[in-house]
DNA sequence: TCTGGGGTCCTCATGCCT
DNA sequence: TCTGAGGCATGAGGACCC
């Protein structure tokens, strides 16, 4: 392990829900859940202010809603949140070419690659100077820890949370880890964590004492021994700037059990299809396809099949999907639907050949079957939907009740910019207000009013002025 | 209370090949 | 020709993470 804290883990605060703080003024100091609003859905972030109320992410939302019925529910805006984590990766990127994204919000630098700093205090700088800049650029706060190793920065951010920045200075690592419980250390969850109680061992310092051998014997080789050096404080991971991703899928919860095998069976077409899009638009092709079906009882099962080559061809990855549901028990009905591609290739000429000649055979095919494939959407998308959701180039000739779901941006001919609060009975409520506005007024409209329409996010900082912004973050003003 | 979506990694069983 | 060991690929499931 390194002797200066230079791994640095950034990690943002309640990152959705303050983002959708910051874009809504009326919402600043307010309790919000981001999430599914389906019968089905979960919390991905909850704000502060809602978590006062026992509401967490991975939280049924009724449970939720239960607990907290007065926050404010809204979709995700995956958009939105993507372009605020470009601005706050490329401020990463300029203190170290070895930043390490983990998700939207989270990432790892490494400090001493990127020559800014190579001991205690050149780190804390280093990441005050960082929290600044986000909060400047973005108007969002995100804390930061600095430590040895990555498993320790990571413990460090979570310690500083929220809008703050804690040190483990090398050496002080084992005395700090030792009382915490088992459930700090990267890769022990709740199944993990009661093995582990069981055993009788609840503390980081219980596993040093237990001893690798112990450990390999409770949890297997790769497990146990990899808990055991990280209760050393032993972590010896590097920062890996770039990731090569290994698989590809999609999945969709139904809000109620599908019974119907034809209805199945054209879930499982339609999610092969969107599977294959997310293979193209990364550039891959691959030889594995997985079907996941989790039944009516939750319980989850896979069958998988390894074709002689790697495709993107939605026509064989549609025919493997439907061979291997030919051989799961659908009785009962079924929850949720994915189809995934593994063992990913690059393209190859080969694929693009297949490629054209299944294309051109389909083309034949397909024709009359079109009004299939745009069906409604899947119950559990159905409000779900980003702006995009209810204005796709797709939508049929026939024209649907358009959907608003609850956070997306619209804008209306006479009133301008605002934001879904709600909808139901032919009617949605819009918030009239921009992200450097003043809390605005609530007008309610027909779902069909031609003046309504959906619209892109604006920038949260930059429309009004900066403070403001930051103010709204709940955060310190900047002078 | 009733459990999303998109991933990664590990373990174990099985079959094939040498 | 039979047998067993070991390596490897594949398939299924589980745990974990954000």
């Amino acid at each position: 392990m390194r002797s200066a804290p230079t791994i640095l883990h950034l990690d943002m605060d309640a990152f959705y829900a303050s983002a959708e703080q910051a874009a809504k003024p009326s919402l600043r100091g307010k309790a919000v859940v981001v999430g599914g609003l389906g019968p089905r859905g979960v919390v991905a972030t909850a704000s502060y202010e809602a978590r006062r109320f026992g509401v967490h992410s991975a939280m049924p939302m009724g449970q939720a809603r239960r607990l907290a019925p007065n926050a404010a529910y809204l979709v995700p805006r995956f958009g939105l949140y993507r372009e605020i984590s470009e601005q706050v990766m490329g401020l990463l990127r300029e203190l170290s070419p070895l930043v390490e994204p983990l998700s939207l919000d989270e990432a790892f630098v490494d400090l001493e690659a990127g020559g800014v700093a190579d001991d205690e205090a050149s780190a804390r700088a280093v990441g005050e100077r960082l929290r600044a800049d986000i909060r400047a650029v973005t108007g969002l706060t995100g804390s930061v820890g600095l430590a040895a190793s990555k498993m320790l920065a990571k413990i460090a951010s979570e310690e500083a949370k929220p809008d703050g920045l804690r040190l483990i200075a090398p050496g002080t690592e084992r005395a700090l880890l030792g009382p915490m419980s088992v459930r700090t250390l990267p890769g022990v969850g709740p199944a993990t964590g009661d093995h582990l109680r069981r055993a009788g061992i609840t503390t980081v310092e219980e596993i040093a004492e237990a001893g690798q051998d112990e450990l390999v014997r409770l949890l297997g080789k790769a497990h146990g021994g990899s808990l055991y050096a990280m209760a050393l404080a032993l972590d010896e991971r590097p920062v890996v700037a770039e990731r090569e991703s290994k698989s590809v899928s999609v999945e969709d919860t139904y809000d109620v059990d599908i019974h119907d095998r034809v209805r199945v069976r054209a879930e499982v077409a339609r999610l092969a299809d969107r599977c294959v899009q997310r293979l193209r638009a990364a550039g891959h092709s691959g030889r594995t396809i997985v079907l996941k079906v989790r039944r009516f009882d939750f319980s989850t099962l896979t069958r998988s099949e390894t074709l002689r080559g790697p495709t993107d061809d939605p026509g064989v990855v549609r025919e493997a999907a439907a061979r291997l549901l030919e051989s799961v028990d659908t009785t009962g009905g079924v929850r949720l639907l994915g189809v995934g591609v593994s063992g990913l290739a690059d393209y190859t000429q080969e694929d693009l050949f297949a490629q054209a000649q299944a294309e051109a055979a389909q083309g034949e095919a397909a024709q009359g079957e079109t009004g299939g494939e745009v069906d409604a959407p899947a119950p559990g998308e159905a409000v779900s939907g980003e702006p995009e959701a209810v204005s796709q180039a797709e939508e049929p000739a026939v024209p649907v009740e358009r959907r608003w779901a609850a956070g997306i941006d619209v804008r209306h001919a006479e009133y301008g910019h605002g934001w879904v609060q709600g909808s139901g009975l032919g009617r949605v409520t819009v918030r009239f207000e921009t992200p450097g506005s003043e809390p605005g007024r609530v007008r309610t409209f027909r779902t069909d009013d031609p003046k309504l329409e959906p619209a892109e996010p604006l920038p949260l900082v930059g429309v009004g002025t900066r403070s403001e912004a930051a103010a709204g973050a709940g955060v310190v003003e900047l002078s």
